[in-house]
DNA sequence: CTATGGCACGGATT
DNA sequence: AATCCGTGCCATAG
């Protein structure tokens, strides 16, 4: 069944050997960087051209590869277990201000009328702020950035309102511990700092990971791991747990969406600025209907070669000639490249999102166990291809949480849960062995060394240091 | 003495 | 070819 119709805007020329490297590089870009690349290329390229979106006739919705969009041109009988796949623009509904880059006057960039992130954390601490206060935690929480950072000196604020810098300090610090908890921090590290402090209140740290993001936060940003053991004094496979824990329960961009799915039960913020690569939704949220797949693309418009370039190049100088041709095929194979990029990655979600659809929907528990090799068969491609469309790139669900396309392919990622799952009900602490075995009832066979990585993986204490230790208040204390 | 963590090896995955 | 991951063995903390 052919629910996505693809438009040819471009003759596909044999492309030149020397440039085959470039075919394959759009693949491993993520959207943000996506994004970058479009810009340039057609900033410096005269050959290309941005055509205006053209809309689908019945609901608007905007649309690139299509002429009719995939949900309104459904066959109505169509099967549930097939998702709809296609490559969407640039998303309105989870990007708003995206391309905000410039820290310009932002006092207008928030409407009053939704809950947008500032008058979100100023009701939170609006209690807590003295009067004089109130316009400097005003003015702070305007002056964030995208990522929920205030990228401001301190120092700047303080001069501004002629008060102390303690002073701002402290308002800063009351809303560092707002919720997304983080936010209003100086660095993406201060931010790490206050998510730490607050989830030690609830949850046991491994140990180290605090030193870690102090000491040695530029390396463990950089994956620069064998340095980090050094410099620590620890072992590497403890660092990597480290970087684990940290990369699947802090979020150093607190205004992005959740990152893993450790965050506490608060509200989400609604318009998440963080963007995913794909979004996946579930038609009219109706829990039995089809899933909506959308590949996010970075441009609310369709890049094509400008036809007139193209046969205006016959009659350009005979001295540019030669630079307009090579203009020319570089357009070509740009617009290719691209092409076969979405098409590649509408391949890869199509048949991920039909397999792991309970694990979409129902959670870790469900997930089914996949592996890039048998993909890559399923579907006709190499390896390479599907390793390259899935590193580093970022999925939404339903669900609002952005997880990294990786995990549909965890593998150990149901026995975690299912641990998790009886250690959180465990009567008294239980040892490490009695684990395995409570596993290997349920049908996980895991050998004992790896029950225990599995526990500092998921940042659950030995089971001496596990007693009774449940979630306090999240009360911030003022100094 | 028992429960865990470190290191390193081999097989699977990328 | 490089990396990741589960495991066995041994050291050591409790």
């Amino acid at each position: 069944m052919m629910l996505i119709r693809q438009i040819q805007t471009v003759d596909i020329r044999p492309v030149p050997t020397a440039h085959l490297t470039t075919t394959m590089s759009l693949l491993v870009l993520g959207i943000a960087e996506l994004h970058e690349k479009i810009e340039s290329e057609l900033a410096s390229n005269p050959a290309l051209e941005l055509v205006e979106g053209r809309f689908c006739p019945t609901c608007q919705r905007p649309l690139i590869d299509t002429n009719h969009c995939p949900i309104c041109s459904r066959p109505k009988n169509l099967d549930n277990a097939e998702p709809i796949v296609f490559v969407s623009p640039r998303d309105d509904f989870h990007a708003d201000s995206y391309d905000t880059e410039e820290g310009e006057d932002s006092f207008e960039e928030y409407s009053v009328d939704t809950e947008d992130l500032p008058t979100y954390v100023l009701k939170q601490i609006a209690s807590e702020l003295e009067i004089e206060d109130r316009p400097i935690a005003a003015y702070i929480l305007t002056s964030l950035d995208d990522d929920g950072l205030l990228r401001i000196p301190l120092i700047d604020i303080a001069a501004y309102y002629h008060v102390a810098p303690r002073q701002v300090e402290r308002v800063q610090k009351i809303i560092q511990y707002a919720d997304p908890l983080g936010v209003g921090s100086s660095t993406p590290q201060e931010a790490l700092l206050v998510q730490i402090d607050m989830l030690s209140q609830s949850m046991e740290i491994p140990t180290y990971v605090q030193q870690a993001i102090r000491e040695g936060y530029s390396l463990l940003m950089h994956q620069q791991y064998s340095e980090l053991s050094h410099l620590l004094g620890i072992s590497i496979t403890q660092v990597k747990e480290i970087a684990r824990f940290v990369g699947s329960n802090l979020n150093p961009y607190p205004a992005r969406a959740n990152w893993g799915e450790a965050r506490q039960p608060t509200t989400p913020y609604r318009g998440a600025y963080y963007r995913p690569d794909v979004v996946i939704s579930l038609l009219n949220n109706d829990p039995d209907g089809p899933l909506v797949v959308e590949i996010i693309s970075p441009l609310d418009g369709k890049l094509r070669v400008n036809p007139l370039f193209r046969s205006g190049v016959k009659e350009a100088n005979p001295d540019k000639i030669e630079e307009w041709h090579s203009d020319l095929e570089r357009a070509t194979l740009f617009v290719k490249c691209l092409q076969q990029r979405n098409q590649a990655m509408v391949h890869l979600m199509e048949k991920i999102v039909s397999i792991q659809r309970d694990f979409i929907l129902k959670g870790d528990a469900y997930l089914k166990p996949l592996t890039r090799a048998t993909l890559a068969q399923e579907i006709n491609v190499h390896e390479s291809t599907i390793s390259r469309s899935v590193t580093g790139k970022t999925a939404q669900l339903p669900s609002g949480k952005i997880i990294p396309i990786s995990k549909f392919f965890d593998r150990s990622l149901q026995v975690r849960t299912e641990l998790q799952k009886i250690i959180e009900s465990e009567g008294r602490p239980l040892t490490d062995i009695e684990l395995v075995e409570l596993l290997r009832e349920r049908g996980y066979k895991v050998a004992r060394r790896t029950v225990a990585k599995y526990r500092s993986m998921e940042g659950i204490m030995p089971s001496h240091g596990r007693k009774k230790i449940k979630s306090k208040k999240l009360v911030y204390q003022a100094p």
